[in-house]
DNA sequence: AATGAATGAGCTTTCATTCAT
DNA sequence: TATGAATGAAAGCTCATTCAT
């Protein structure tokens, strides 16, 4: 856009389109730096706007961070639960659909980096902590554990303690995520670790596992005598 | 300067152990606060030494932060291995044995924040990252990838890709040594999230999902007519 | 821009009383905060308009200051000079009206907000300490000084130094000011001073002592053999 | 101080000397601008080192003004006490003495600014407001409340609502000193008020105001019907 | 005449790092 | 070898002021 006179305003305004670069700037260089490393100057700069722009929408970091939480996961959320109520088909089936959606609606997506974001500095901010609790992952476990509920209440699947299983199925997705902001970006793609190279085929073979288990159906040698979850007593090392 | 009276000055009273007092407390503090907020202070604070002293014998933050990941990790590794090569008994409880082990050795200890903190930091350590990767994870890796070998070869185990296996294997545990340094140090107890609360049950959970999968075997889903479950109800979080 | 409908932008509905609002807000909150602590945005809020809409009245923060003690300190002198160049009745009682009268019109309104700011930050404005101390400052001293003048020349009081008196007898009520809104805000109204609670009592009592002095007229000091006030005790604060 | 090989230390060790020098820095600086305006960095600067050492020696800005408050009011009040306790004489010598000393150590002296500054500013920083009330407001107010109580037990004084008193005796020097840091410093002397000008004839004049009172003895005209403190009845203006 | 989005200097506080002793 | 006083760059947040509309 040229300016002809050779003037150029000290700012554009734009007022409805702000909050959103904002967002967009703030998305990015948390997922980058972190919260803690994030400078609110860099993320104005990204935006294209000085500091106290930033300041005149979000009333400050946490809240910067909220917004960008509410604006892009929350939405996922909501239409995962959507597809959920809606799915016609078996329990496992329904298992397979919604952890491949995961990944491919937040796994694969810039949206990962705030869920290893959260894990590296809740600790050091309480407040943004317990607004992540409530906000994903009260509500992402749900969706698990209907899912699990429903696949129990048909028969499908045996009795679970579902909420402990609920954390079971959701480690593996979340190490995916962490890894690619963590391990798999401080190392040149050599280096990198190959299962973790093809997310499908991970889940893949996690579903597999999580559905029929490790052990061959006609061997019973190994855990015949006993029970499924015997009680632990820890071996002597 | 004399000392008449057969008194040395403090610093030689234990000259050698101050590394190791520094790395120490080094270890305590990144652990409970991570990288960027511990205080090198705190530190020399914790170890009984000045500030000045810490830069003697580590360059700067980063060296340090190095030096703590390199002297604490290593040394449970060869532990671990020779007990695997050892054990006499069958695949499902060597695999159970390895991860209650596991967690009592490693995710129950200190220890366990040094994965939170490489996951967290690794990012900006590139050089440390790998030096992780070779030293650790590529070694515990192996004792997972071996047990699994066993069952297979044995017959225990069905036919699986086993490197991705391993990192599915390794997930929840990784997740409940996470979860223990983030969101349970971030939230007073009551809000912390039940499954996580009791450890060694939650693994159980996980092992016998993982031997036996989700699905009833003999699946009657569509004729039960009383379901067996009550309906949902939201998980405890 | 057109009006249809004989509806007229909202800013023309009263023109005139712009100026007027706004000094109005900005007592208020200079009084309340002081100069530094009180914003502009906070200005135009209370008076119902735009913070850009006060910079059409006022070049700045300096000048609306301005403007706000000259607009509200000049017209009650006016009325005080009316009243005593009417009394009627003995000096003392003049002095006593005019200390009470002056209590009631300035120390007790909101004006004595503005004698407390020009204290504070007329450092800060020279030429607006020049107008006060013109305007506002010789008046009200020429008030009390004709009142001594009239006491001396009927015989009624002793003679003095009679402009110094005059600040000596303008100390308390202004402190009376000052207090009110210094310290009296700053403390839960527990902890504040008690002798300042009752303003007509302290007063009061200030005259008492103005009139008739400290002293025993007919003192016996010496002889006393019985004290009537009981030993010291700290005063309540 | 020449540094013979061009050299020069970034900075002097002098820990015992800093605090005094940033204490006397600090207290210029609070004088002539006051609490909210002055500069931590100027005061470093003006005490020739940088901002950092300030935080080496007192935790933040109010607890340097605290500080500052101590080393140089508080001794002040206990020589007084001291003085007080020992004075041998009349008790209206002793409020003479008393009031004389007042302004020369702190009134004539730079202290009298932090009693401008308190006065000014203590409604934005109430903690600030309650240290100076505890420490210095309640304490100078005993010291007054004790000498009219010894000129009251002994017959010398008047029996008089003695806390109130207090304060009324107070209000001339404060209004001194107020004077000296507002109009006094805000104009060319020769706009000064002159009665201000004289502080020692000022205070004379408000003592025999103090012991005598302003009537005439042998003058009982205009209050001999009424009571020296009659009830109070607002003249209707 | 009125708006309000945008600016950017300014301020307190923190802390890794240095270096004279 | 050990100290700890000193440094100064950073960073979050505020707010008086500007100016295109």
């Amino acid at each position: 856009m040229e300016c002809p006179f050779g003037m150029k305003p000290r700012w554009e305004r734009r007022k409805n389109a702000r909050p959103q670069e904002l967002l967009a700037a703030a998305l990015d260089l948390f997922v980058e730096r972190g919260f803690a490393l994030t400078r609110l100057e860099d993320v104005a700069k990204r935006a294209g706007v000085s500091k106290g722009t930033l300041y005149l929408y979000f009333e400050n970091k946490e809240e910067l961070f909220k917004a960008v939480v509410r604006e892009n996961i929350v939405p996922t959320l909501d239409a995962a639960e959507q597809e959920i109520a809606q799915f016609q088909g078996s329990s496992a089936d329904l298992l397979r659909h919604l952890m491949h959606s995961w990944w491919q609606l937040v796994g694969a997506t810039k949206l990962s980096g705030i869920a290893k974001l959260m894990l590296s500095e809740c600790g050091n901010f309480p407040d943004l902590a317990q607004f992540y609790q409530e906000e994903v992952i009260f509500r992402s476990d749900n969706l698990i554990h209907s899912v699990l509920q429903r696949g129990i209440v048909s028969g499908e699947f045996r009795q679970f303690d579902v909420p402990q299983l609920v954390k079971v199925l959701v480690a593996p997705i979340l190490m995916l995520m962490l890894w690619k902001h963590s391990f798999a970006v401080a190392n040149a793609p050599s280096t990198a670790c190959v299962p973790y190279g093809d997310p499908q085929a991970y889940l893949d073979c996690f579903l597999d596992m999580c559905l029929h288990g490790v052990l061959n159906s006609n061997n019973t040698a190994s855990t015949s005598a006993t029970p499924i979850t015997p009680p632990f007593t820890p071996p002597t090392i």
